[in-house]
RNA sequence: UGCCGGAUGGUGUAAUGGUAGCACAGCAGAUUCUGAAUCUGCUUGUCUAGGUUCGAAUCCUAGUCCGGCAACCA
């Protein structure tokens, strides 16, 4: 198994000190654990956690970590999510070396090991419909009464079995049953069902089976044919343990795999629940499940977010058996914090307005160095035109000037990054829209390159593009999907979609520096200013660079209320 | 009124009977050719009530609140 680099030092919780203490004590010597999807979605950042949980402890403990499909319900489930899912988990930086496993391939044994508890007494044969089951089953403070069928001989039970799998009969009428315990105040022991008929073509053994087993049999079986010796899951799993144990005691299986539940991850502002991210695929909220507003693998992918960011976020986010909500700011920060460091910076203005400099030659161009990442002084330096016309950002430019406004206005002199100190004389106004179309400014000659040589100070320092040299460029600038912190807390009666946010995706033009549009698709760069872009992998061509914004730069300026003097 | 689990600042997470710490967020200031980054400082917390103890977030008792569980889903 491969590593990625680890970001810190090992963290501890309650989880590595379970391993930590099965290896001091010599109950395990190497440590096996499985990330086991069901191939009926694409992986979200919550997997994220649980494959940092489970491949990460794996490889901190030298043991290994399987990657195995847990495909026991044909329903739903494709080989495009399959491939999909290994995509991810590789991209993700983890390695399952030789280790990838379908439960599918476990079919024929589970079905002796099935058999192997109908011959011990432990499980039959029952006739029950769901509805009827309903009654038998009882309610969590009443038990409920044994079926009919749970005390037929083993013989009947095994030839009855032997003709579900045959197809003697229609779908949902018998099932196998693990005979347990009807009164039992956990119902997952209440005689749970282990096989159901059900004639779906399965994308790995097509119509081999008409019968399935149950999560809740297979499960344990599936960790136990692998040797896993911790079995990791999310919490809603933890009234499932007993059940889990129970099969394995019945079978005397010797090496017991341990179950160790954790909280599963959520996120303020959106979603992660399978079913509704296949909503929003399906009912074409979004574009795809590579949708960049998607908190999907592939979506965070296409947004520019690197692996080791979001496995440093999992490691930030920490492991608890609390039920928990991150502040999305936390997964912001941890592209930021990255991207600041590696992210070479150019200039774009995404809502241009034009300067003219009236003291600067019609023809002239001026060259200017402007440097790579000022983070790393490895990264060099580029060239960037200047010339008489300019864009500049709109909001960069106010007629009034309020205190603490630093930005160009009328009579205020700012510095063009890399370029000169600008003094604007005046500007021209559409009286129809009143929007301003044209800002009239003067230069100094001495201050090339952006330094005074009187050693004036300016204050503000703006970007901008040379009109004449400028590319233009789509940019897609993404929002969170949802307006609200907690999207599912919807009072009855409510959609959780009536808290999509109709803005979350704005495209606009912008125009670029030349290098900048000469980036390769899959580049991440930061727009002075503005925030870390990456150049489009699939849209973005020479001819029509398009790019999508990662995340926006942190402005202390736009949240002290600005807008207002 | 059943079972399982959980409760530490706004959020997430440490402290395993001995000074409640870290990160994010927020707020101030310094610095700055990115109102970014960086640096400094600050605000805010042990669910409640009893008990054990020299000493309790931690142990005990009783409550309160929150989450999960009644698919032939996983």
């Amino acid at each position: 198994m491969t590593t990625p680099t680890p970001e810190t030092p090992a963290p501890s919780d309650f989880i590595r000190e379970i391993i930590a203490d099965d290896i001091k004590t010599g109950k395990h010597s190497r440590i096996v654990t499985r990330f086991p999807p069901e191939p009926n979605g694409y992986l979200h950042i919550g997997h994220a956690k649980a494959i940092c949980i489970d491949f990460g402890t794996a490889l901190e403990f030298s043991g290994e970590c399987h990657l195995r499909m847990d495909d026991t319900n044909p329903a739903k489930e494709t080989m495009e999510y399959v491939e999909s899912i290994k995509n991810d988990v590789h991209w993700l930086g983890f390695d399952w070396g030789p280790h990838f496993y379908f439960s599918a391939d476990y079919f024929e044994r589970m079905v002796e090991c099935a058999c192997e508890l109908i011959r011990k007494g432990k499980a039959y044969v029952c006739e029950l419909t769901s509805e009827q089951w309903k009654d038998y089953r009882g309610i969590p403070t009443l038990p409920g009464k044994e079926s009919p069928f749970r005390n037929r001989s083993a013989d009947e039970s095994l030839s009855l079995f032997a003709k579900m799998r045959a197809g003697e009969f229609p779908d949902g009428t018998l099932c196998v049953r693990a005979k347990i315990d009807m009164a039992s105040p956990n119902l997952h022991m209440r005689d749970p069902v282990i096989y159901r008929i059900m004639r779906a073509a399965h994308y790995r053994t097509g119509d081999k089976w008409c019968i399935y087993p149950t999560y809740d049999y297979a499960h344990p079986l599936e960790d136990a044919f692998e040797g896993i010796t911790h079995s990791l899951c999310t919490l809603e799993f933890e009234v499932h343990r007993p059940l889990y144990d129970w099969v394995l005691e019945q079978l005397a299986i010797a090496k017991r795999p341990r179950q160790i539940e954790f909280a599963r991850l959520n996120i303020t502002y959106t979603v992660l629940s399978k079913r509704k991210l296949l909503e929003l695929v399906r009912d074409g909220y979004v574009k795809g499940w590579d949708d960049p507003r998607m908190p999907t693998l592939a979506g965070l992918r296409r947004r520019g977010y690197t692996p080791s960011a979001i496995r440093s976020f999992c490691q930030r986010v920490g492991v608890t058996k609390f039920d928990s909500f991150t502040d999305i700011a936390l997964l912001e920060f941890c592209i930021r914090e990255e991207l600041n460091q590696t992210a070479p910076r150019f200039m774009a203005v995404l809502d241009p307005v034009k300067v003219v400099i009236e003291n600067y030659p019609e023809e002239k161009v001026d060259w200017f160095d402007a440097v790579n990442n000022p983070e790393d002084p490895a990264a060099g330096t580029h060239r960037v035109p200047f010339s008489r016309e300019l864009y500049i950002e709109r909001a960069d430019f106010r007629e009034d000037s309020p205190k603490k406004y630093y930005r160009l206005a009328p009579g205020k002199e700012v510095r063009l990054r890399y370029g000169y100190f600008i003094t604007c004389t005046g500007f021209t106004r559409d009286e129809a829209t009143g929007q301003i179309t044209e800002i009239r400014c003067t230069y100094d000659p001495a201050t090339g390159g952006g330094n005074a040589p009187d050693g004036r100070k300016v204050k503000g320092t703006i970007h901008w593009v040379s009109a004449k040299h400028a590319v233009p460029a789509e940019v897609r600038i993404y929002d969170r999907l949802f307006n609200v912190e907690h999207p599912d807390d919807v009072p009855e009666g409510v959609d959780y979609k009536t808290n999509i946010n109709p803005d979350s995706l704005k495209i606009g033009q912008a125009l670029l520096e030349p290098e900048l549009a000469a980036l390769p698709r899959g580049t991440r760069c930061q727009f002075e200013r503005k925030g870390y872009f990456m150049v489009d992998p699939l849209d973005s061509t020479p001819a029509h660079p398009v790019f999508n914004q990662i995340v926006p730069l942190k402005d202390s300026w736009a949240k002290a209320g600005t807008p207002q003097p």
